[in-house]
DNA sequence: CTGTTAGCGCTTTCAA
DNA sequence: TTGAAAGCGCTAACAG
């Protein structure tokens, strides 16, 4: 482990330890062999400046915080690269935290935040959405921007247009002549899923199709959930004949559960996802589903986040487009 | 944003600071009546510690550095947040990067971490496994721990059986009967893929079927690359009656190509798995495949690395076992 | 051009 | 039981 200091440096080089500073630091003005036997004797030794020291004194540390619901969702994990993408580009380094499903744990992150004295935190933990006291620590004690709604407001938040999520893909199938159009929603009491359900009931009543609270089910985000879900929604209503699910993930449980009950997709029913990972690409058949710009979304919070911080933009919410992704799931309903 | 110091607090409580140190850290003995005044004034100014003073003169940054590359793939995700789980339980903060595909970046990231004193470094970056520059400094500058192997070796590595990872599910194949049975390969020219490949070949020695390197295609580990190396194999070798793909994503792709071409999984050809990522729970069919505990070697390594920074574990390398899940894939060749 | 003085927030002796 | 002194590695302001 390097522990060679600006006094070691120093001491190599017979100088004080102030004008090494200085050199390392391109300030102040040193006389140019001075320069060279001190920049030497650096190289030399290995010298590797301390952040830490560093930041004692200054105002900033260089670092953010992220605290995230399990990245290991693909889509989150996007959101995830995107930001440490961004951060690094501005040579930030990111201070990770995942929490558990229910987001308890997110106070205790945002204590060791604070201790850390990270610059600002990126929060992504739907989770939370709804606790007043993440609400409250983030408004008083953070510099913040979240990919989700906070409790309470007044935190930026970046994120894709969901609204349009759900709007899209039920105007895609009213489009093809679809009526029985079902939807098999993510985890339930989440903004995001009120959000693209929301979009799916403006489309329906756009074509003025009644919506049916009988086929909206809910699927948990979850591969599973989503087959159990359509397994659930066609026994109970067999004359469905499209399905907009709300993620990916369970829209390949749900053609799975298709292909299991000898349906054909789209030609007994079709199906649109959201979210567009690659996997999607290569279902079978292959997935009609909304583009959600996850990397971007990341990377675009985290240059807000750190233009904020440095006062070159007033705090702001941003909604970024989606978009229809168009393959073989989805076609007119077959008359049966 | 907090910066309510030592100091402060003392001055509230009308105490000297090393009092407060004291009473904070629960060290040494102070007057009970003291001790509630300086809990109390610390209380209500919202005193939070300031982590990097407290690392500057100690010998611990309670932090450690996980250089990985592109985690918005499923495996590698989870990786990522085994280690995280794992650091915190032990209260270690993780800052993360990601690395470009090919890892040129890596000896950056190094540096950063260097500069930013962490205990230990976890890397998961087999891009760089073929570079001697990040070894050495790995080996000089670090304590580490990687979950791949590291060029001139002398850094533990915890990791998956790579070579079971390839022998168990053509193992699985054999048994069924098949003796034409091509696999589609990671990444050309890294390690873990000729782990797998080597596995693969050893299970056939074992059973005296002979290799044939005419049906070993390179799929890049993606949906799309499985897909196409799917079809570029069948079009070379039709007689073949299975695959190991050496990653789920790829044998995602696959399916899809093998469905393209008017295939049947399994009556026409068998398709195995490699990963256990949830969707290969729900493809059509269901896919056989090999299970890898990636969250439990992230935690697993997590564990060594900080055993090993605290001095109660000397390092070694740990091989983890993986497991095969049998599902609806693959069967017994059938007659044509 | 260079070194001195001061201090960031904290912990750790050591005296009082 | 408490506080004063010292120092972690660094930057900033100023004097020489």
């Amino acid at each position: 482990m390097s522990s060679v200091s600006l006094k070691d440096v120093a001491a190599a080089a017979d100088v004080s330890f102030q004008t090494v500073s200085k050199v390392l630091n391109g300030k102040g003005s040193v006389a140019p062999k001075t320069r060279s036997r001190i920049l030497e004797a650096a190289g030399s030794l290995g010298y590797v400046p301390n952040a830490l020291a560093r930041s004692l004194q200054g105002t900033s540390t260089h670092t953010i915080g992220v605290i995230s619901t399990d990245f290991s969702r693909p889509e989150v994990a996007l959101n995830i690269v995107g930001i440490e993408h961004e951060a690094r580009r501005h040579d930030v380094a990111v201070i990770i935290g995942s929490l558990d499903p229910d987001g308890t744990d997110c106070e205790r992150y945002l204590r060791v935040m604070l201790e850390r004295r990270v610059d600002g935190v990126i929060m992504n933990a739907p989770a939370t959405e709804h606790y007043p006291r993440v609400g409250e620590l983030l408004r008083d004690s953070f510099t913040a921007v979240s990919l989700h709604e906070v409790a309470g407001g007044g935190v930026p938040v970046v994120r894709p247009n969901a609204q349009d999520s759900g709007l899209l893909p039920t105007r895609h199938l009213l489009q093809l002549g679809h009526t029985r159009i079902a939807t098999i929603t993510g985890q339930a009491g989440r903004r995001i899923t009120e959000h693209r359900t929301e979009g799916y009931r403006r489309a329906l009543e756009q074509r003025s199709v009644a919506f049916d609270a009988t086929i909206v089910e809910p699927g948990e985000w979850t591969v599973e959930g989503g087959y159990a879900a359509t397994h659930r929604l066609l026994d109970r209503a067999e004359d469905v004949t499209a399905i907009y699910v709300q993620n990916d993930r369970m829209a390949i449980g749900a053609l799975s559960a298709l292909h299991d009950r000898g349906l054909r997709v789209p030609d007994d029913c079709s199906v649109v996802g959201c979210d567009g990972v690659a996997e999607s690409a290569r279902t079978i058949p292959p997935l009609t589903t909304v583009h959600i710009p996850f990397h971007e979304t990341g990377e675009t919070a985290t240059r807000l986040l750190l233009d904020i911080i440095s006062g070159q933009s007033k705090p702001r919410s941003i909604t970024l487009p989606v978009s229809m992704v168009y393959r073989s799931s989805t076609a007119s309903p077959q008359p049966r």
